[in-house]
DNA sequence: CAAAACATACCAACCAGTCGGTATGTTAAA
DNA sequence: TTTAACATACCGACTGGTTGGTATGTTTTG
């Protein structure tokens, strides 16, 4: 099992150079945009090795969303914020932490599954719902954080930990579009700095507050 | 000028035509993903037509995203959120304003350039700049609201008008790419109730207030 | 040796873009 | 006012290259 390709050995077996390929160049140039020869190129990979592993490019698709969970999830479980005593604290550690990966190029900090959703999300059901587990599924880590937060705090807004969870994301996500937009990492920057803003003043406002309509 | 077609009259000369499809298809499969063969089908006109009036695909990106500009412009121009006395209500009326528009199937209210940006950013730079005229321009629009309502609450955070407006936007776009995940509108309307309870917050601080670090 | 992990050769469909031609004005000189 | 000259708008067959995918052969591993 997990034997190396005579093309390029040295760096793995054809199924992870394939994922690891199609993080990068499926971050930078789109998922449709990326065909299945220039992936087996940058991977050292033929098209036999392509085929034997994923049914077909959609497949390939749903794998790289799965690896791209399971390679950021460890980041994050590994991650530093979680040495905080106060929950908040590390919600707020969290988003720093999100602030600090932001360097260098575009195609190195975003985000590959909300890429790949925004592009495939009619014609590829499949990676869809492997984009939205990656997604909501990293949300999901944050939710025992912002619930103690608001409990500790006596916070009862109309919001709830999961809605607050998955707007982390969101704005990560839209920070992203517009840094792409300008072609500068400084906005998504910016981006982040006013979802910590927001946290803050949500959990600096009174327990009921935070509240409209 | 703006002669119609011989296969589909009656609606509009072929380079409106094509615009209106590249709208409608490339918001619900993406530029790549979308072939000038079925645009010109789906608009009722030839491949003649469309290398006609667009030196390339490429072109026609470029061309939409300003089409997008000028149609979404005139919308928002024209709609009722500025008619408020207060500026304050004026931007969170425009909030409101936003909330409403997200109804029914994901492709009818989702930001064109949003999609575009997100997929072309790297391998088409004249299409992201187009992109980015149109979202920055837009977010430009709110910036004299937001500079009046904190001029007239003498807010002073470590915040500029231009960056909350751009925020609105990454909110926005953020918000589409989870609802896209989902698949269900809901996801994107608690995005923006977020984004309104983000800008109440701000405003209801102390003048000095919304600092951090 | 059996089976998994690759490589090679190939195909039909589709792709963006080209090109010669037509239909419908517009302009302006005779 | 006729008409020649020119411009714009559009048509549709065609092309060279690329696409995702297949069929089959070879090599490595347990």
């Amino acid at each position: 099992m997990a034997r190396k390709t005579n093309i390029d050995p040295d760096r793995g077996d054809a199924r992870t150079r394939l994922l690891d390929a199609a993080r990068d160049i499926v971050r930078s140039q789109g998922f449709a945009a990326t065909s299945v020869d220039q992936l087996c190129k940058a991977a050292g990979v033929t098209k036999g090795a392509f085929f034997h592993h994923f049914a077909n490019k959609e497949a390939l698709g749903v794998a790289a969303a799965q690896y791209w969970s399971e390679t950021t999830g460890a980041l994050f479980a590994t991650a530093p914020y979680h040495d905080h005593a106060d929950p908040l604290d590390r919600v707020l550690a969290y988003v720093d932490f999100r602030r600090d990966i932001i360097a260098g190029d575009l195609e190195a900090f975003t985000c590959l599954v909300g890429t790949m959703t925004q592009e495939v999300y009619h014609a590829h059901p499949a990676i869809r719902e492997a984009c939205a587990a990656s997604i909501f599924g990293h949300a999901a880590t944050l939710e025992p954080d912002i619930e103690a937060a608001m409990k500790a705090r006596g916070i009862k807004g109309d919001w709830t930990a999961a809605s607050l969870a998955a707007h982390t994301q969101a704005v990560l996500q839209g920070a992203f579009i517009l840094a792409k937009a300008a072609d500068d990492p400084a906005v998504a920057i910016d981006g982040v700095d006013h979802l910590k803003r927001y946290i803050t003043l949500l959990f600096q406002a009174s327990p009921m507050g935070g509240q409209h309509d």
